[in-house]
Formats: C-alpha cells, sequence, structure tokens
RNA sequence: GGAGCGGUAGUUCAGUUGGUUAGAAUACCGGCCUGUCACGCCGGUGGUCGCGGGUUCGAGUCCCGUCCGCUCCGCCA
C-alpha cells in the first residue's frame, strides 16, 4: 500500500489507500451517504462518505461550501449508474476513511461556473475568480508560452539579463509613472516604458543576444488591449540586419504556436510596406484574415462635380477610397445609417455609397444618392476597379488621409466581422519600411513614428535634413490578425548619425546630451550594428487563450481607471512618508 | 478630455404608459429522499433598486448631478 498525495486519481490506483487535498466542489446527500466532488489543480475526484466510517462522516456532514480538505480513503470503482460527464477520473471515487477539514470557507460573492459574472467583481475577488477554469487555463497557457519563448531563445545562446525598473525618465513618448527620490529632494525615478536604451547598451557591452520577459509602465488611458503595467518579451541582437532579424523572430513565433496551440503558421509570413498596408486596409496592422480591401480611386474623382469627392481628391492631403462589400446589396437603409454612426466615430462626416443592383446597365443598375453626381465613365471604372458585382454595395470615404483611412480601415474590420467574412484561424504579417518621421501639426515638428533611435534606410540618410517625410526606417512590426503583436528596428550605432536623427527632430546637442548622454557616449566606443524587437506577452497570450481582453491573461489587472479594486490601490499614503520624500500634497 | 452601454437579492437577470407589500433562477440555511453526479421535492433567510438632488399625491421607472465598471475616440515616441 502506497499513498498517493494529490493529482489524478486513476484506475490504476484501484484499491490503493491515497490521500489527496483540494476544494470542495459540491456536495451532494443521498441515502444517508454524502458525496463531495474534490477538486485540485488536476480535476475533480468525488469522495464518498459512508455512515460505517463514522469519523469520517460525520467531518463530511460538516462541511459548507468550499472548504478545503484533506482525504484519505480507499480508491474503488464506482457501482453502476449515471456517469457523470465532468469527471476526467472516470468510473473511481475515493472511499474515505478520514475527512480532515482545512479550512472553512464562507460562500463565494460568485459561483465559479458562472460565465457572465460582473467583471468589478470578478476584480474585486481576483483570488476567486482564479479558481474559475477558464482563468486556470489563461494563465497556465501564458506560462507555456513564457517557457516556449525562453526554451527557443536559450537553446539560440540568448542571454536574460534583468534591467532597473528604477531609470530615468524619458519625457518624449508615453508619459512616465513617477517615483519620487527620498536620497534626492525634488528629484525623480521613472518606471520604464521599455528597456530600449538599456538592450542597446548590453549591446555595446558585448552580449550580442540578449532577451528579457520585461515588465513596462505607461500612464496613459487603458484599453482592453492596453495595461499601464504589461509585460514584453525584449530582444536584441548585434551583427544582424533587418531580414535576419525578422526571419529568426517569425520562426521563433511559429515554434511557439506549434509547440504551444499546435498550430502550423504560414511560412513565410507575408510582408506588406507601411505604404501598401495604409493604400489597402486603412492600417498598419491589417487583419488578412479580411478579404476585404480598400480601392483608391481618388485620380477618377478629381475633377468631378460633386464637390464631396472632388475637393479632398484635389487636396495635397486627401483621399478618397472605395470599399466594396459583396452581397452588401441587401442592407437595409438603416443598417447603412449604422455604419454611418460608426464611420463618424473615426472624424468622418459621412458615409457615401452605392448599391450595385445591376452591373451592366449603366446608371440604372445602380442606386444611390450620389450616383446623379458622377460620370457615367467615372461609375463604370469605379465598378471594373473595385471588381462590384450584382447585389454589392460599394462605401466611399472622401477626406483628409488620416480621416479616410481610420474611418475606412475601421469600416473593413467591422464589416468583416459582422458579416462573417473574417475567417481563417491566424493571418501572420510583417509590416515594413515604415516612414522615420511623422509631421506633428500641433507641435510643428517632426516626430519618430517608432522611437528615435531608429535607423533609416542608408538611401534615405541624405534627405533626414531636406525632406525628412521621405526617409524611410529600418523598422519592422509583426502583426497577427489586426493586432500589432510585436515591434522593431535596426537601431542608429553611430553617433554623428544619432545626433543628425535627434537634429532632425528638433533637438539639438545641448537637449540631446542632457537627455541621452549615456548613450551618445556609449556609441563612441566601438557600438556594433544592432538591432531587436519586442513582442507583447500580454497580446500573443490573449489571442492564443482566444479572449478579447488582455485582462484575462493578466492575474491581477487594473481597471479601466487603472485602480486595482482588489487592493484599492492606488491609495492615500500617511504624511509621515509624504514628508521623507519631499513631497507636499496641495492645501496641507 | 469626449461618445456609447451598464449598475435592482451573494451571483445572473426580469420589472409594462410612473401606481398596492420589488420578482425569478441560482447560491445560502433547514427538512425529506438508500448511489447522487446540473439530483429531486418542501420550506426559509436574503434588497440603501450605485450615490445625491429634483419633478410628482406617488419614482426602480422621468429630469439634473455624481461615482463605479466596460467598449470606443483622443492619448499610447
Amino acid at each position: 500500500m502506497r499513498s498517493h498525495e494529490c493529482g489524478i486519481v486513476e484506475k490504476s490506483l484501484i484499491d490503493q489507500t491515497v490521500t489527496v487535498c483540494g476544494w470542495v466542489h459540491r456536495r451532494r446527500d443521498h441515502g444517508g451517504v454524502i458525496f463531495i466532488d474534490l477538486r485540485d489543480r488536476t480535476g475533480l475526484v468525488q469522495v464518498v462518505a459512508d455512515p460505517d466510517e463514522k469519523d469520517a462522516f460525520d467531518a463530511a456532514d460538516a462541511v459548507r461550501g468550499e472548504y478545503v480538505l484533506n482525504i484519505s480513503g480507499r480508491v474503488r470503482t464506482r457501482p453502476e449508474g449515471t456517469k457523470n460527464p465532468d469527471m476526467p477520473t472516470g468510473e473511481v471515487e475515493i472511499y474515505a476513511h478520514t475527512v480532515e477539514i482545512l479550512n472553512r470557507a464562507e460562500p463565494l460573492p460568485f459561483q465559479l461556473d458562472e460565465d457572465d459574472v460582473n467583471e468589478a467583481a470578478r476584480l474585486k475577488y481576483r483570488y476567486i475568480d482564479l479558481r474559475r477554469p477558464a482563468m486556470q487555463h489563461n494563465l497556465r497557457l501564458r506560462h507555456d508560452v513564457i517557457r516556449a519563448f525562453r526554451a527557443y531563445l536559450d537553446q539560440r545562446d540568448f542571454v536574460e539579463i534583468e534591467t532597473p525598473v528604477l531609470t530615468r525618465s524619458t519625457p518624449e513618448g508615453a508619459r512616465d509613472y513617477l517615483v519620487p527620490s527620498r536620497t534626492h529632494p525634488g528629484q525623480f525615478f521613472a518606471l520604464p516604458q521599455s528597456p530600449q536604451l538599456f538592450k542597446q547598451l548590453l549591446m555595446v557591452s558585448g552580449f550580442e543576444r540578449y532577451y528579457q520577459i520585461a515588465r513596462c509602465f505607461r500612464d496613459e488611458d487603458l484599453r482592453a488591449d492596453r495595461q499601464p503595467e504589461f509585460t514584453q518579451l525584449d530582444i536584441e541582437t548585434s551583427f544582424l540586419d533587418e531580414h535576419q532579424i525578422t526571419d529568426h523572430m517569425e520562426e521563433m513565433i511559429r515554434v511557439v504556436f506549434r509547440s504551444v496551440l499546435d498550430v502550423d503558421l504560414v511560412d513565410p509570413f507575408p510582408r506588406l510596406s507601411y505604404a501598401e498596408a495604409v493604400e489597402h486596409y486603412g492600417t498598419d496592422r491589417p487583419d488578412l484574415r479580411n478579404p476585404l480591401q480598400l480601392t483608391n480611386i481618388t485620380d477618377l474623382v478629381r475633377d468631378v462635380e460633386f464637390k464631396v469627392f472632388s475637393s479632398p481628391a484635389q487636396a495635397k492631403d486627401g483621399r478618397v477610397a472605395a470599399l466594396c462589400l459583396p452581397g452588401g446589396g441587401q442592407l437595409t437603409r438603416q443598417q447603412i445609417d449604422q455604419k454611418t454612426e460608426f464611420v463618424k466615430q473615426y472624424g468622418a462626416r459621412g458615409l457615401a455609397y452605392i448599391k450595385v443592383n445591376e452591373t451592366n446597365t449603366g446608371k440604372d443598375g445602380l442606386q444611390s444618392p450620389i450616383v446623379k453626381f458622377l460620370p457615367e465613365d467615372v461609375l463604370d471604372e469605379i465598378l471594373r476597379r473595385t471588381q462590384a458585382s450584382s447585389g454589392d454595395v460599394i462605401f466611399f470615404g472622401a477626406d483628409k488621409n488620416k480621416i479616410v483611412n481610420d474611418s475606412m480601415g475601421a469600416l473593413r474590420d467591422e464589416l468583416g466581422h459582422t458579416m462573417g467574412l473574417t475567417g481563417g484561424a491566424w493571418a501572420p504579417l510583417w509590416v515594413v519600411d515604415f516612414p522615420l518621421l511623422e509631421y506633428d501639426p500641433d507641435n510643428k515638428r517632426w516626430i519618430s513614428l517608432h522611437h528615435p533611435f531608429t535607423a533609416p534606410k542608408a538611401e534615405d540618410v541624405g534627405h533626414l535634413d531636406s525632406d525628412p517625410g521621405r526617409v524611410l526606417s529600418r523598422a519592422y512590426d509583426m502583426v497577427l490578425n489586426g493586432t500589432e503583436i510585436g515591434g522593431g528596428s535596426i537601431r542608429i550605432h553611430q553617433r554623428d548619425l544619432q545626433q543628425q536623427v535627434f537634429n532632425a527632430l528638433g533637438v539639438d546637442q545641448d537637449e540631446a546630451r542632457e537627455k541621452f548622454g549615456f548613450l551618445l557616449d556609449a556609441l563612441q566606443y566601438g557600438a556594433p550594428p544592432h538591432g531587436g524587437i519586442a513582442f507583447g506577452i500580454d497580446r500573443v497570450v490573449a489571442m492564443m487563450a482566444g479572449v478579447d481582453s488582455i485582462r484575462d491573461v493578466i492575474a491581477f489587472p487594473k481597471t479601466q481607471k487603472a485602480s486595482c479594486l482588489m487592493t484599492e490601490a492606488p491609495s492615500s499614503v500617511d504624511n509621515r512618508q509624504l514628508r521623507e520624500l519631499h513631497i507636499r500634497l496641495r492645501g496641507t
């Protein structure tokens, strides 16, 4: 006879004495016998307490709710009867000799088998919520994913190195979380938005292949896919160019998907330039599961009398794009009005459309408030370019580039989902050839699209001063099903070029020295060519788990107002702590 | 900063044009049932209708404000 401590109770243990610990999943009394379904990390096992075993029976009889039990008994075959489909242990049960109550439990704030519990209640009692099978699965999946990433990188001589969490504020980019310094009155640390500069410095240090499962912090407003603290798989390598890095990284993603989900991703991943992505999908993170595409018709409508089309078509930063929805002719007026409201969220002023009743009869076959403003040859060419068939509807966006791209890109996603067009399981791709800089009209200056350490393409460096908008960067984003899951670039490894980019950003030498002096210094001491990438672990795991929010793959997430309902953080602190930190609150 | 949805029993929800004592399921407590397994049957406890103000003879319901949760826009180099 041997003792079996926790874990799966299976047929091979029949007639053996086992000891199991776990939570009471359910208690039932029938025929003077008490049945307890005990739950541990491996599943459920049914325990039987018979009045003949008086001590065990009396203890079992005292059980209420989710008590924690330690049970010893004999494993035996269950008598004939209905099988419980919830019972992975099949036909065995434990005939209890002893039942020990390790801890009592109040009734739970919600039931574990309930799927639609108010998220506020789940977050307040997160430790209960995490008992639910779905959350157990999600967090174990997260562990599997991180383990698979580590295994891949460890096998290839990557070194995991921890970088500081208390570091220097870099006011460019996202808002920093600040930490007051006790020993330096009036000064602050910042929590890192990413380990970007440290990993570049590690390349200067000669580590050549670095990674880190890194916690990052950004004090910006939250979304379903954005938390104030999140986890990044941060990677940097020396001497590899962008093609070698992207090849390497997509192979890593393929290996992880194969080992964790048994899914084979396409090989190689498709590549789209930023310009192509925006032209055809209105976004730099297109969901390629969705077959719909935007069709540019700016050139066609430049001279039509319909001002709604012709003015943006003539404007320097304007665009007119069409989106043909196959079978969309069946949409009701009300549904089209809803789409109009939808695109208004993105700044569009309206949503023109043409219902294509019949493709071969000219204007007569088209039903639309705008057809009368458009010449026949233009309409013919629109039908040809969008490959419209009878029964389709064509939507139009005409405005500034950004508004057309944002609104029509969002409409493409919306139609893809509501019309059931977004099929297929996984559609990864690389988006490359990003612009290095974009113009910020509010502050009238150029800002980095990626970050200021991203290398420009060699052939474009000459345009940095004369035509900054034309310079492309050596950056790349990995996109999966419309979500950006990773992004990176080849970095600038030469001090002069770094200063040149700072100049283009309007950061003069003094300012650059003050903010990034340590980087500029480091680049002088033989910095190797280097580049890397960072993956959003929370997003990757959320997609793999099939959940809509990264909160469902984070053990203790924050609410949309960046608070923790369980610990009630953030909280006030007492005046003594504030005094030590040289902080006085207003009004005290 | 803005738009939308939501907040009623521990939980999930219903609650009609404003009208008697705010209901159901589940959970919880008690009783019955000789192998249950979504057990079944009987009974019971349980409510600041998020909060504050207003309109009204009368407010869960209408109005104003506010707090909280979620989704989205802005924001996120």
